[in-house]
DNA sequence: ATAAGACTTGACACATATGTCAATTGTGGC
DNA sequence: GCCACAATTGACATATGTGTCAAGTCTTAT
């Protein structure tokens, strides 16, 4: 009979100070994330972070793992989910433009742009990236694209996803909703019918 | 008879550590551009720093004006060269992409990344955002897009290109080269002619 | 009630950064 | 030769960050 969770006063915990420097790192980069400031957001004692991790270096190891097991699993899904046509298979990809749950733009970037100065990130978040530009290519390809054109709308269609971040696009969701079916037209060559473009819509009406 | 440079054991400048700044952006993002790395870089003493600087937010003004007078000028430049048919313009945009003079998509990452907390520099930023998005969209509408494609297509060059940039892709310039005029395809939504391919390639031959 | 263990705290030692200032060092102009 | 002054320097005062440790404080199980 393992008391599943003991806990006494905790105030701290390990995910309290993992969640808080999430934040930090989304909204000023990882350089920011550092233990006295994270302990003054969380009313705590600087000191006590020593008790859930070993070091800041721990923390941001910590950081990675949950990085790592969440953006590129879900938009390899969304590419793999079968579809009638290319627009129709566009537009589940397009779902994770708009659903922070399929897809967190923010942290993807924030990740990024820490791994421009981590070895070991970058050859982390180079081999995310293989694993979905070649999704987004399998998906041209089993729509007919040439080799050559598939590498190139992969590769479009991940690059504009990380410039939209990177430039940080703040239009209304309504906007951005009503503009995807141009972005289809555009990665496809034509556009959806009123059905799909219909259908995709529906999906994301507001709960 | 104003000498005009008195120069005297003049080890350091004005110049000397705005490059060095402008290195240390662009390696390692604003954070790093610090005053006591820089000096050890330049193997100065830190405080000489002080005669040519007030202090590092003069240091980061300089940078800013330097950022300003460049990127953006280049790129409007080339969306409004004369050109005798859609893909033909687009190739004069993709110069960008391939002639660091006309635009320095590091810089331009940095300076981006930079405004993420710099509120005063965001506004900077995405004023050019817009001067270029639109330069762009203007490009597509000369060429008879409805309004709501040519904002798209523009908004998705300007994209791709960011996301290049962030991506940190280093295919070597002979694939890069090549790949261009299936960007051009994509964008325009016709391939462009083997002449206009043939020209776009010969201006960027190897000097 | 009390002991065990989970969690917190403050003091200490240290590193790196910023900015000021008075003192110095070279060099060109006289 | 030497003066003026542009440019450099080292010492000082201060801020913010890291990490260690011994001592303290709750809370729950017995």
């Amino acid at each position: 009979m393992t008391r599943p969770a003991p806990r006494q006063r905790q105030r701290g915990s390990k995910d309290l100070w993992l969640d808080a420097a999430y934040e930090m790192l989304i909204s000023e980069g990882i350089e920011a994330v550092k233990i006295m400031p994270l302990a003054k957001r969380l009313n705590l004692t600087r000191t006590g972070f020593y008790w859930f991790f070993k070091d800041l270096a721990e923390l941001h190891a910590a950081m990675i793992e949950r990085w790592q097991n969440r953006n590129t699993d879900a938009l390899v899904a969304q590419c793999e989910k079968p579809a009638d046509s290319l627009c129709a298979a566009l537009f589940h990809v397009m779902d994770c433009w708009l659903d922070p749950a399929l897809f967190d733009g923010r942290l993807d970037l924030a990740i990024r742009n820490w791994a421009r100065n981590d070895a070991a990130l970058l050859a982390r978040v180079t081999a995310a990236d293989t694993r979905r530009i070649g999704a987004v290519r399998d998906l041209f390809l089993r729509h007919g694209f040439a080799p050559e054109q598939a590498q190139v709308r992969a590769l479009t269609v991940m690059l504009t996803q990380i410039g939209y971040s990177s430039m940080d696009i703040t239009e209304p969701r309504a906007e951005r909703l009503a503009r995807v079916q141009h972005y289809v037209e555009l990665f496809a060559g034509t556009p959806p019918t009123p059905a799909e473009a219909a259908e995709f819509l529906a999906r994301h009406a507001p709960a």
